[in-house]
DNA sequence: AATGATCCTTAACCTAAGTTAAGCCCATTT
DNA sequence: AAATGGGCTTAACTTAGGTTAAGGATCATT
């Protein structure tokens, strides 16, 4: 069963009693999702956490003229959501769309607080997840700031060697801020180098 | 007292018992900071968790040219910590450093846990913290991929307006990711129109 | 088999941003 | 009063990366 995986990725940060996770089983929905599929739209509120079971998601922007920016990614064991509408409870400027057929499961906001205000653990667990994704988002903005696309581009395909082989290079480009073309360019100067 | 400050402050996210305020008063330490001196180098390992009482400093890293790329400031009532090395216990690849003359208060990884342990609060607290910090990282790695130096820089204005007043256009341009130089033909470009 | 999408690449041309170097202005220091 | 040093600007020149447009490859759908 999917809320299997999500037990035990929970267990890797710290070990769920079996209340912890009847209440956990209790307080989320499972969902089959096709590619292109959206689960979240410019304008609407974002009500859940997502927790990818397989498959994989991208989370974007789209600018004035219409172009698509890559904020993240979220493949098997992730968890994607834009945080600041679920917080605010305001209208989203996101869109986060299926990029394979995907299997999520969805934790809504009333039942998060319920598990954050009777389980303190995941309180804690919720913490230490999202420390961890600040990190890694600095580093990505200390890369925007100091290196050049052909160094991010390495780095991307260093650090996320199996999304690299998944995802179309388009996306890619757009997770680094670059065009596709350009993104082209820099593939055949690494690979004559 | 410095740490009338700090319990204010937490105050605004969940009210402290009388309880929680001792113990954090016992778990922090006061320190008076100088002009130009540092709280972490490279090499270092990040030890502590520190607010700004008063004064302002900048978190950066050194690329392999010497070039400075600040990746956060904070002033009055903010955090700053290289997370990474403090989570993991290793030498840390950044820098924090007083921007201005500044009194700030620290505490310890063990204290920090021992106050997570003993008032889950803490953890919430945290939690929420980290969560708005995410988020604002998240805006600006949108901007960093979406935008033109132009653009990043009117935005800092408009989101910043007391720091950018308060910092020299320099560290301004370090945290764009553009040199000083091409902030200087922006400014020019932008009181022209 | 044919029809589109989507994607990847190439190439000519263009522009945003970097580099180097010089000069000025202020504040501190000597 | 000079001297130092940081910060700001300007300008000439270079380069990283964008734009436009075209063609080919791959794949799913009819």
């Amino acid at each position: 069963m999917a809320t299997d995986q999500l037990i035990a990725y929970f267990n890797t940060y710290i070990p769920l009693r079996e209340s912890e996770r009847s209440e956990l089983n209790s307080r989320v929905v499972e969902r089959k999702i096709k590619r292109r599929q959206f689960i979240l739209q410019e304008n609407d509120i974002c009500k859940h956490y997502t927790f990818v079971v397989s498959g994989c998601f991208k989370l974007y922007g789209v600018d004035k003229n219409g172009t698509e920016h890559n904020l993240q990614f979220a493949s098997e064991n992730e968890w994607i959501t834009d945080i600041s509408s679920f917080h605010s409870g305001k209208e989203s400027r996101l869109y986060i769309e299926a990029i394979e057929p995907s299997i999520i499961l969805q934790i809504e906001k009333i039942n998060l607080i319920y598990l954050y205000h009777h389980h303190p653990k995941f309180d804690r667990i919720f913490r230490v997840m999202i420390e961890n994704k600040f990190e890694e988002l600095q580093n990505r903005v200390l890369q925007n700031i100091s290196s050049t696309a052909e160094e991010r581009y390495l780095a991307f395909l260093a650090q996320y060697p199996t999304l690299a082989n998944r995802l179309p290079n388009t996306q890619i480009a757009s997770y680094l801020g670059i065009t596709p073309e350009f993104l082209s360019k820099l593939r055949r100067i690494i690979v004559k180098k």
